[in-house]
Order: C-alpha cells, then sequence, then structure tokens
DNA sequence: CAATTTCCTGATATAGCGTCAGATTTCCAT
DNA sequence: ATGGAAATCTGACGCTATATCAGGAAATTG
C-alpha cells in the first residue's frame, strides 16, 4: 500500500494538519469509501453509509472530506503511486522474443493494478471523462510517465527502423494506454464470452509490440 | 434519431402500454435526462431535477422508470439501435491501400457515434464495469455485432495469410473494440496536450489494419 | 491535574426519495 | 354535444440523506 506518501500532507477541511488521531479516522474513512465502491455502484453511495461503516458520525467524514468526490479523488491519487513500477518495465528490450516478454510483462502488470484498483479507477476515469478537472489531473499524473516513456521508445525504433516514419509517436502511445485502460476494466467481462485472459494479454501484447517496433510480432516462442 | 423502434414497446411501470400523451411525457423526460447527464456528473443528477426540466413532478417520473438508472438505460438502449451502421463498413475490402481507408472510416464512425452519445455511453460503460447485467447486456448488444464481423475478418485473413495464426479471432477483435471504445471517449483530452483527432484517427487505423489483415500497414498514400 | 488544543458528534435546517389517493385530462359511446 | 370511464398527472406525506455548527469528549502539555 502507497498511503504512507499521503497521509504526510493530509489535511482537514479547513486546512490545518493532522494529528495521528486524526489521520488514523481519515484512513478509516477511506477505507470504508473503498470498500462501499467495491461493492455497490458510485450513484448510490452515501455519506452516512461511509460514516456508519468506519464506525463515526457523517459531521465527521466532513472535516475531512467536501463530499464523496473528494474521497474518491484522494483514493484515486493513492493508485496513481502504484503506476511507476510499470514504467520501469517499458524500458526494458523490444527486440525479437525479448521484445514480446516485455511488451507481455508490461500488458499484465497494467492489468493486475487495474484489478487491484479496479472500482476506484472506474470512478476516477468516468468522473475525469465528464470534465472533472481534479480527476483529469490525477488521471494524466497517472499515465503521463507511461505515455512518455512508451512515446520515447516509439521514437527510437523509428529512426532505426524499417518502418514507416508516419506514426506520431505521442499519438501512437495513446492509442496503446487506451487499449491497456479499457482492456484491464474489460477482461472480467470477457472470460465468460470465452476469451481467456492469457488469449487477451497476448494479443495485446502483439498489438503493442507491433505499435512499438513497427515491426510484425514473430511466431509465438518458436 | 432511433427514438420510435423503443417508443413502441414502452410500458408504464406496472407494465401497461402507452398511449399518446404518456408517450410525450416519457420522451421529455428521457430527454431532460440526457440533457442533464450532457451538463452534469451522474453522482448528482437528480429525479427532481429531471422532473422539474421536463416540466412536470417527480411522481410523473416514478409512472415511468424505476430511477434515474432505468431512464438511463433506456437510453443506453437507443444508443444500442445506431451501431449496426459501423458494422456494414467492417465488411469493406481490406486489401493494401483500400484496407486502410475501410480501417479509417471505422475508426472516424465509431469516434462519432462516441461524440453523438457520448454522456450516456459513458454511464453505460461504467454501470457495466461495475457489474451491472442490464448495462452489461446493452453494452454486448451494441458490441456484439462489431466483434463478431471483426471476428470472421480477422479469421478469413488467417487462413489465406502469411501472417501466424496464434491469434485468438475473438480476443484480437475484442481488443480493437477496447481501442475504439477508450479512445472514443478519450480523444477529446488527448488534443490539448497536442494528439490531433487525425494522427489518433491514423494510428487507430494501422492498428486495426495490422490485426485484422497480420500485415504491417501500407506507407500513408506514398 | 487543570488548561489547552485536538478531535468528534448531536442537533438541526434543508432537500431529495418514493408512494398513494385523488384530481385532472382525454376519449368515446350515446 | 355530453356524461362517464379510462388514462394520465400531481399534491401531500413519511422517510432518509446532506451539510453545518456549536458544544462535548479525549488527548496533550506544562
Amino acid at each position: 500500500m502507497a498511503t504512507s506518501t499521503s497521509e504526510k500532507s493530509a489535511v482537514d477541511q479547513s486546512g490545518r494538519p493532522l494529528g495521528p488521531r486524526a489521520l488514523s479516522t481519515r484512513r478509516r474513512l477511506l477505507v470504508a469509501t473503498v470498500e462501499l465502491l467495491d461493492s455497490s455502484s458510485v450513484r448510490d453511495i452515501s455519506v452516512v453509509e461511509i460514516a456508519r461503516r468506519a464506525g463515526t458520525s457523517p459531521a465527521t467524514f466532513y472535516q475531512y472530506f467536501k463530499d464523496v468526490g473528494e474521497a474518491t479523488l484522494r483514493l484515486a491519487e493513492e493508485a496513481a503511486a502504484e503506476v511507476p513500477a510499470v514504467v520501469e518495465l517499458i524500458d526494458g528490450s523490444w527486440r525479437g522474443q525479448k521484445g514480446m516478454e516485455t511488451s507481455r510483462s508490461i500488458t499484465d502488470a497494467f492489468i493486475r493494478h487495474w484489478d487491484a484498483y479496479r472500482a476506484v479507477l472506474l470512478v476516477r476515469n468516468l468522473a475525469a471523462d465528464e470534465g472533472e478537472r481534479s480527476f483529469q489531473k490525477v488521471r494524466r499524473l497517472a499515465l503521463r510517465p507511461v505515455l512518455d516513456s512508451l512515446a520515447r521508445k516509439i521514437e527510437e525504433s523509428q529512426s532505426d527502423a524499417v518502418a514507416s516514419g508516419d506514426v506520431h509517436p505521442y499519438a501512437a502511445a495513446a492509442a496503446l494506454a487506451a487499449l491497456l485502460e479499457r482492456l484491464a476494466a474489460y477482461h472480467k467481462e470477457l472470460e465468460p464470452i470465452g476469451v481467456t485472459r492469457e488469449a487477451l494479454v497476448e494479443t495485446c501484447a502483439r498489438i503493442m509490440y507491433q505499435t512499438v517496433t513497427g515491426r510484425l510480432a514473430p511466431p509465438a516462442n518458436g
């Protein structure tokens, strides 16, 4: 859990920094919020319920958060802190079978990230898509490093490559990120339809490989 | 607008079919719902507000819909009725420059579809991702034809192709659909960052082309 | 251990939810 | 036309949640 980072800077609704007791209350409220987010739809989560589950009163909730949206935003920030691990993978080798391996592990890491923070990330994306600035900002915060390092890799490939250079690196990176995100959110619903997680990862990895390197993916483990 | 189809079968909350006056009231309520969906976040849309905007009372709303969720579901059903147009494009040629053209127009059509129904589709996807069965069903209804015909095309390409056959057609189709969906939801936020809609469409089209045909995309209109 | 700061909550005004009985409008047979 | 039945709408109501504030309980400090 990457909680400690944000804990440091946590403040009261009036801007005052928090002591240890307050910190733990705040944490309980956040935990209650994820749990409810996990188990029911956003639309019918209420402050009362969060407070009840956290063993405290609604008034206390408002001491720390403006509304349910703000609590969710804080959770999204915590999730964003976990992404960097994915970024390092991108700097691996992108040649031949090794490249496919890199691609696969990125896909896999991304999906695992989503499975871990699913509910929060879903809400974060909806809010961002609906135009809420603060949520857009958190999403960018989480995705930017991924986009940047993907785009860099694509550029590298383009310079030494056979591949046609008419691909905008950043657009390609964005497309890949979009693919990863949506697939990660979606895969659970695909499995009952007969598409295994493995097949999905493999397909996604191939697409990524091809888009990054500009070459066709090598046949599976020869 | 594809409203007439669903209008026919519209019923009261108690299952009774609707007369003309009721039909028009129901429509006004649905219109008010989209408008609010377009202009504010799902979380703070209320029945009262919908009723106000439709020039009627909350009690009337409940005559037609169980809650805001159901109204949204009906709207999602109407959006789903528009998708088939996209499907026909998939049956076009996938060879060389023509293939890229096909791919581009699919991407373009998909994005336009999303721009037209954005708010509703966003909510539909969130609800589906959150596990609400009825919304999953509507999404499948809309996406199935696309998936099916994409998967068929991929299979065709595999039979006569050089390309390695270790791509699961349905998984690949799902990945493409995921890419299209996410990108369509996302593109507006990418433009300020310097990624034009055109670059996005082009990239997306190339990925689609490569995934469907198993060949590298031909260089742009060289 | 009392004063002080930190943290929590009961009370409350306001507003939305969801239901029902009855008012209003529309329709149709006469 | 016109009176009554069918269709449609809504005012009123009990319930629950929101959001705020003044003051109470708990921890900390000198």
